[in-house]
DNA sequence: TATGAATGAGTATTCATTCAT
DNA sequence: CATGAATGAATACTCATTCAT
């Protein structure tokens, strides 16, 4: 089973789109050009020139598309955003019914299918990630949106939990996900996808669950 | 409470070290006007006119000691990356028992502390581990020490886990331990070190402990 | 008498072929611009700053054309050896007429220009050719280029002599007229030019000449 | 037969003077590391750093001894120097007797002893050359004692010869001694050396005779 | 007399961005 | 719309020389 058989398929090369006007069709290709330039090199071995003749353009013609290298890639990061934001919108309820145990594997595998989708930004994204850069501005933002919407979740199934412990215990899901979607891409981690997700929704139930037990004694 | 509390105590200033000789102090003066440079501004944006103004010398003593720029960050990272295998090295046994849920949150507090005391190069690490990086190579070789560590523990406590699903639930707890570690430091999370700690132990206990359960239904 | 007014004149400057696109007048004018930044400093003081200056444009367009000093400088040699390379292919056949020796000191004349001419050129390639350099190499193959003509000639005037000797003789006979016109191009060696021809063809023909005799007594 | 056996001796090594005192025989170290680094390594490679090390000392000490790299060279120049202004000195005369020819060869391979056994030097003197240096200058006066030398020798053997002819002459046979030396030492040209003098000095009488010559025809 | 750590001026090279065509 | 030549600021790195010990 491969992420593209569930998730959106990858979107259309520009060339697909005989419709769009010749600058759109120009603006396409350098994007398209710069990820498959951040698959092979990483964000920052990125070149300009790399992109443009990977799509087969000139650096003037760039110029008129892009205000300047980090325009494109910012434009990519947000899009990626976008889908991601999207993903955190439609986590599910969670309770002990089957239907939420087969509804948040459904959503841990679109999640990861995501990362997998777009794992040349993705990956770009990590790379940029200096306090202070926008992009890291932007990834908190998104992180946030997930932290808030399992925080949600936790408190519904424990309202005795305090909103900084489910906020914790989110963020330590969060970081679970993102992170072990992020070993798989960079193939420091080699499983079966099915297996990751499994793994990852069964993690995810067990960490909500051991909300309600007593502390751990000291 | 902070992390110093009960780590080791970060390493004294060069100047605390009379017995050095000259340029083994030069040679101190400049990683930690590196790590100084890195807490700042991040790995991308360190010039190595930053790393020798912060240590009040010159670009001419800067290439005696070290053979470029990389080499300094290399050394660095060699460093955390030996703090970081003794703390793999140390994991203690994991059973039901009161004694070895103390010995994990003990255990985790170390890890996070070490984390914290070194995070301008752990996030420098970060930002290199560009695939094909030796950073990253190594990076990985660290990852897999804990991931075995964890899985053997695993293993010893569900041995009819699969060395596989044991593996991979170790990647799991990892990539949470780290990633969780990693939005404290960079602000992302804010929140007691304490509570993180706890939470963190809590949800590898959770992880552990949902091996023996029957899969979950589909 | 001047050098020119035999040999093929100096090539014309960039400026004079405005049928050149803008980027080959660039290159042109980048090579002129070596040429007479060499003429002043030698090969070895040489600054690429120096050449964009006299070439009136910028470093970045120096990189544009070259990839580095070295190459600008093997280009320009490689140029010469080329010149080289045809003079020794028209080496005349040697016998005791009187056209032969006309042709002989023709011949010498052209070779002498080709000095003359691009004396900067040949000055840098001495400077250079320490062993190993590929300048080296190619200084190599084009002596080797005369000796060869040389020694082809000198064995069909004395079938009598064996390969060995003829070679020698020859290498000498190079020597002699490479370091002679050497010696004008530096200063060395102050005389009105239509004497060193001569003198060096006159010496040529006796060195041929003299195989012809017993060998001399020990 | 090697060079050695006719000319003196190349000189001992500083370790073998233990009369020389501490510092002299630094000085000599580092003069003797100098020629080493240089064989190996040419003129514009080498570094202070190769010859102290080589000596065994240290940058400070070489400035005990020598104001800066160049002043170290130009010692090992000017003993070069010296020793072929002796042989140029020694030249013998020339006349059409057995006794001269051989006095003529033994001289010609006492010149290329000197080359051989300074080859290193030599090399280096070539390597530098730039006009203007101090090294061109001592050069030409060099070479202008041979020429001297040889031209009293041709204007005693032709009287009627006009000055600048003998001069010339002498200056091409000069070219032809050093350069087919050079030739030798570089490798460019691989022969028995006693067949290389030989050569030379059959060359160096054919010349020397050709004056007599009448003009050869236009 | 010797050491070797420190210095900093000097130089090559890269690459994002502009602009004339 | 598109081009690609030109730009120059930014930066890494070298190495002869000095100087405190």
């Amino acid at each position: 089973m491969t992420w593209k058989s569930v998730s959106r398929t990858v979107g259309p090369v520009a060339s697909e789109y005989p419709s769009l006007s010749r600058g759109e069709q120009t603006r396409a290709r350098l994007l398209e050009a710069a990820v498959e330039v951040l698959e092979r090199k990483g964000y920052h071995a990125v070149r300009v020139d790399d992109i443009v003749k990977a799509a087969r353009t000139s650096h003037g013609t760039f110029y008129l598309y892009f205000a300047n290298k980090e325009a494109l890639i910012r434009d990519l990061i947000e899009e990626v955003a976008a889908e991601f934001a999207q993903i955190a919108a439609a986590l599910p309820h969670l309770d002990q019914s089957q239907a939420s145990v087969v509804q948040l594997r459904r959503w841990i595998h679109e999640f990861s299918a995501v990362h997998s989708r777009r794992s040349a930004v993705v990956r770009a994204w990590t790379e940029i990630a200096a306090p202070g850069d926008p992009a890291a501005a932007l990834g908190r933002s998104v992180l946030s949106m997930f932290v808030v919407a399992l925080g949600d979740r936790i408190t519904a199934l424990h309202p005795e939990c305090t909103a900084a412990t489910a906020t914790l215990t989110a963020a330590t899901i969060v970081a679970m996900l993102e992170r072990t979607n992020y070993y798989v891409l960079t193939g420091h981690l080699r499983s079966d996808q099915d297996a990751v997700v499994e793994s990852l929704a069964r993690a995810t139930y067990a960490i909500v669950a051991a909300q309600t037990d007593d502390r751990p004694p000291r």
